[in-house]
DNA sequence: CTATTATTTCGATTATACTAGAAATATCTA
DNA sequence: TAGATATTTCTAGTATAATCGAAATAATAG
């Protein structure tokens, strides 16, 4: 996953709603739910909780089916895994070594 | 971890010069490096740099300890692991059964 | 104390995000 | 087709964030 995908993805996720929302569909599993029993149990009005899904899905992170009346959604937990490998990528394996520093150091512009 | 710290993390983790600046840091490990380091590495201007510091910190993703003229910054591995357990939190455990979604529908207020 | 390097604050510009009501559209059922 | 429910678009107000140069401050070495 690219930086700024990541970074994307991340700023989407660092909403409060919009993580209300895929803590719900998390919750929900595989299946999903239909957009109004989102809006309902959340209380988000509909306008708003529209916009919300529209960055998720802009993402990645949503994913939508309709079925009669209802759209379902549910998450996409391949995504939210790959973000949540982004932030521990390397944790590891601190490949810059003390000398690189010392030497960034002297080499100040 | 609450909702709202975790989308305030996600925030801060989500814009791309701040989440260069955190891999920049993982990379570098547990020891840091040095404001001035990450500022040429990286190629931020002072200022912006700074800006992005105050954020990282304020959300606890980032500890800072002086020594002599440099101030060597390092990642909170903790907070990071934090952050990223809670996306996958109940990944595993889909509480909500079909049925309910179902009775949500007929009670649709 | 003076010079030097490191880091932060200030200030201004510019851009983008959040929110939600009202109206419009879409999908279905009878 | 008419009516009902579900979802989206439009719109506009409000708020917050990103950027970075210039000037200020902090920390140290000589």
């Amino acid at each position: 996953m690219k930086l700024v995908d990541a970074a994307e993805t991340l700023a989407q996720l660092g909403n409060p709603t919009r993580l209300e929302v895929v803590r719900y569909l998390v919750k929900a599993g595989p299946s999903g739910v239909p957009v109004g029993s989102i809006q309902r149990q959340l209380k988000i009005p509909a306008s708003t909780l529209t916009h919300h899904l529209k960055h998720l899905k802009g993402v990645g992170l949503l994913m939508q089916k309709r079925e009669k009346t209802n759209l379902w959604c549910s998450i996409n937990f391949d995504r939210l895994h790959e973000v949540s490998d982004f932030l521990l990528e390397e944790c590891c394996s601190f490949s810059l070594r003390e000398s690189d520093n010392a030497k960034t150091e002297r080499d100040a512009a």
